[in-house]
DNA sequence: CGTTTTTGACCAGCGC
DNA sequence: GCGCTGGTCAAAAACG
C-alpha cells in the first residue's frame, strides 16, 4: 500500500500527528475535493460509551470455532454456518446493525461478505446520489469489532453536504481546507485527494479515535 | 405504507 | 471443464 498519516481526531478539530517528516505543527487535515484516487480509513476507536453497532459483531470462541470449521464449506455456507450457530444464542436482530460515521454522503449498503482469506467481514456500500459511481467498503475482525477500515473509491460527481450543514454555525464536520501530501513517491505528483469530512459531532463515538488514511497509490 | 437492510443467489475471474 | 473466491444483485425482511 502507499503513504499513509496518521491523525488524532478530538473534540472539534482533526490534527496532525507526526507525520515522520512533517512540520511538528497542528496542521489542520484537509477534506476535500478534486478526489480521483482512492484511500482508506482505519478507525481506531479509543472508547464508545453505550451500546455501539460495532460490539455486537464479537464472537465468542466457540462461534469462531464454529466458523472455522464451516469455512471449507462452498458457496456461501461459512457465513450460513456461523448465522445458524449464532441464531441460537437467542439474540436481537437490531443490535447487530453495523454503525459507521457519518462522512458527509449517502451510502447504500449493497452486500456483506465474510472474507475468508483475511478473516474478516466485509460490508460494500455505494454512493446514493443517481450517476455518482462513488462506492466504499468496510471491513472488520469479528475478533476486534470496534477496528474498522473504511475503503473509499472512485470519486463523486456532486459535493459532500458537510460543507453545508452547520449546528448553531458550527460545522457538523470537520473541515480544515488545506491538503494532504505522500511522503513517498507519488507524492510529487499529486496530493492526497481526500474527498471525506472526518465525522466528529455526528458520531459520539468518535470523540476520540485515530485516524490512519493510506493512500492507495502504487 | 415507503424506504433501507439483510442475505441467498448470481456472476466473473482465477488456479488447477 | 470444475471449484473456490470476492463483488454484486435483488427479493424478502425489517425498519420506522
Ligand atoms: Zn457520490
Amino acid at each position: 500500500m502507499g503513504c499513509s498519516l496518521r491523525a488524532v481526531v478530538t473534540g472539534k478539530e482533526i490534527m496532525k500527528e507526526t507525520p515522520p517528516n512533517a512540520d511538528k505543527s497542528t496542521t489542520p487535515l484537509h477534506t476535500a475535493l478534486s478526489l480521483s484516487l482512492s484511500f482508506l480509513l482505519s478507525f481506531s476507536f479509543l472508547s464508545f460509551p453505550g451500546r455501539w453497532a460495532g460490539e455486537s459483531f464479537e464472537r465468542t470462541s466457540e462461534e469462531i470455532a464454529a466458523m472455522n470449521e464451516a469455512s471449507h464449506l462452498t458457496r456461501d455456507a461459512s457465513m450460513e454456518a456461523f448465522e445458524e450457530f449464532r441464531e441460537g444464542q437467542e439474540t436481537e436482530r437490531s443490535s447487530y446493525r453495523l454503525v459507521l460515521p457519518a462522512d458527509g454522503y449517502e451510502w447504500k449498503k449493497y452486500g456483506q461478505k465474510f472474507i475468508k482469506n483475511i478473516g474478516k467481514f466485509r460490508s460494500y456500500f455505494k454512493c446514493q446520489r443517481t450517476g455518482c459511481g462513488a462506492k466504499k467498503k468496510a471491513e472488520w475482525t469479528p475478533t476486534e469489532p470496534s477496528d474498522i477500515k473504511v475503503k473509499y473509491d472512485g470519486k463523486h460527481t456532486h459535493d459532500s453536504w458537510a460543507y453545508s450543514v452547520q449546528s448553531e454555525g458550527i460545522p457538523l464536520l470537520a473541515q480544515p481546507p488545506t491538503s494532504i501530501t505522500c511522503s513517498h513517491r507519488c507524492l510529487e505528483i499529486k496530493t492526497l485527494p481526500l474527498g471525506i469530512m472526518i465525522p466528529i459531532e455526528s458520531c459520539p463515538f468518535l470523540s476520540a479515535a485515530i485516524v490512519d488514511i493510506f493512500c492507495t497509490c502504487t
